[in-house]
DNA sequence: CGACACCTTGATCTTTGTCAACATGTGTGG
DNA sequence: CCACACATGTTGACAAAGATCAAGGTGTCG
């Protein structure tokens, strides 16, 4: 079985270090930037940093210095609290900007962890707000990064407060179709690359509710699931759950 | 029953139009600015504007020009969904910053209702980054605005993900006493501004349920609750709810 | 091949939602 | 200023969704 999307994912060591040549511009920076934006950009990207799966790329309660842009690979966000409740707040993958909520008090309130041997492009903070002064394009799509940002956790927040937990998992799996398909993979056909326990904490449920309902799903003919490996037989019938109350 | 706690609340004919001499200074901009920034800020800050009880501020779908902090009173965010699901998602009120969800789209997320009479200031965002280009310290402090709402969202998410009913009225209880004791108000008594379905909405449960919990922690003497105006009795108590699994 | 982590499924229990009745509060017009 | 109507909040009985507990299955990696 060819399971293998690595035909389409983006080889790292083709990748030159620089913002104008990367693959993922169109996903990472302003459509229409300038040739000299762009220079200015790469001037304080230069640092890439490879994650091996597994290993975290910053803790929560760490001094913030730098954001960071998932080149290649994938990533999660655990928020973590005083009573040792644990919570994965995010899912990244390429294109994606984590961090930002370090900036409110200079420093990272999550943990970020590889799911998956990535790459990393480092952004210094305190040269982004020098690159900013001066450019307005890129200081008002930096402004448009941290509101999606936030845009993103609000549509959770609607998720985790009012649909049932088949919603939930239906809205994710549409979400996961989105991003990849947005990314130039099939959006019918994917690997979950975080655990279904990673799932369950993300969903704000338990890890054998996710794993009835990928059965039910199945059982419906929505998708087919074998291990991390899903495919969507029917997007519009798990759309449909949604409107149907 | 002198319920009232118009003596402390912020007294809207005083104020001067500018943020200089406005009191709500330590909560809405950053510490030490100087003469001149503040002189900047005032300049895009002249427009005021007044929002009746159950008025609408601003609706998801229009387009977004500005944001807005709030002067006084009280708001509600509700975020619709195309299903017709809605949920509140923030209660926002004096020096806190509204309307950031707009950035990204261009375009408003979701409905801002005041739940009082309030007055915001507004600041059109196009000369809102003219200024951040001129100003770091102000660029600075925006960003963390925008980070602050980031965190807050997020914390949002861990409570409707890993909290029971009772952990969460606590915690939202909890975070009001906080709020309004950094506004000068008492931390143990206060009145509530919203509705026990706009409380429900928020922290993803029940009307019925919000109503019980209120009697049960009454029963417990953690607080009095008539109607809107609630009483602290322990906020010990309260902070252990949480700690106790 | 075996150990271990991860996932699935079933039986049962708990929490919260639902439905219904009633109480209380608020605002309006007589 | 009272009476009524309507919105809002409370309480109880019951139902349902999801959690918990327990057992067993499957895949992965040394």
């Amino acid at each position: 079985m060819a399971y293998s999307l690595s035909s389409v994912s983006f080889n790292i060591n083709q990748l030159k270090n620089s913002c104008a040549s990367c693959n993922l511009h169109a996903l990472c920076l302003p459509m229409g930037m300038s040739q000299h934006d762009l220079e200015q950009l790469d001037e304080i990207i230069q640092t890439k940093r490879r994650v091996h799966a597994g290993e975290t790329l910053y803790h929560a309660g760490e001094p913030f210095h730098a954001i960071y842009a998932v080149r290649s690979g994938f990533f999660k966000s655990l928020l973590g609290s005083q009573e040792g409740r644990e919570q994965v707040i995010a899912f990244h993958m390429s294109g994606e900007i984590m961090g930002m909520d370090g900036i409110a008090s200079d420093t990272y309130m999550c943990d970020t962890v590889a799911l998956e041997d990535s790459e990393v492009c480092l952004i210094q903070y305190h040269h982004l707000e020098n690159i900013l002064q001066s450019c307005n394009s890129i200081q008002h799509h930096f402004h448009k990064l941290m509101s999606r940002e936030i845009m993103r956790d609000q549509n959770v927040m609607m998720l985790l407060g009012s649909m049932r937990a088949d919603e939930r998992l239906a809205v994710f799996l549409l979400n996961l179709s989105l991003r990849y398909s947005a990314r130039g993979f099939s959006r019918h056909e994917f690997y979950l690359r975080m655990s279904r326990s990673d799932i369950a904490s993300y969903l704000g449920l338990k890890i054998e509710t996710i794993s009835r309902i990928f059965s039910s799903f199945q059982a419906e003919g929505y998708l087919e699931v074998h291990q991390k490996h899903v495919i969507i037989k029917s997007l519009e019938k798990l759309q449909e759950l949604l409107h149907q109350e």
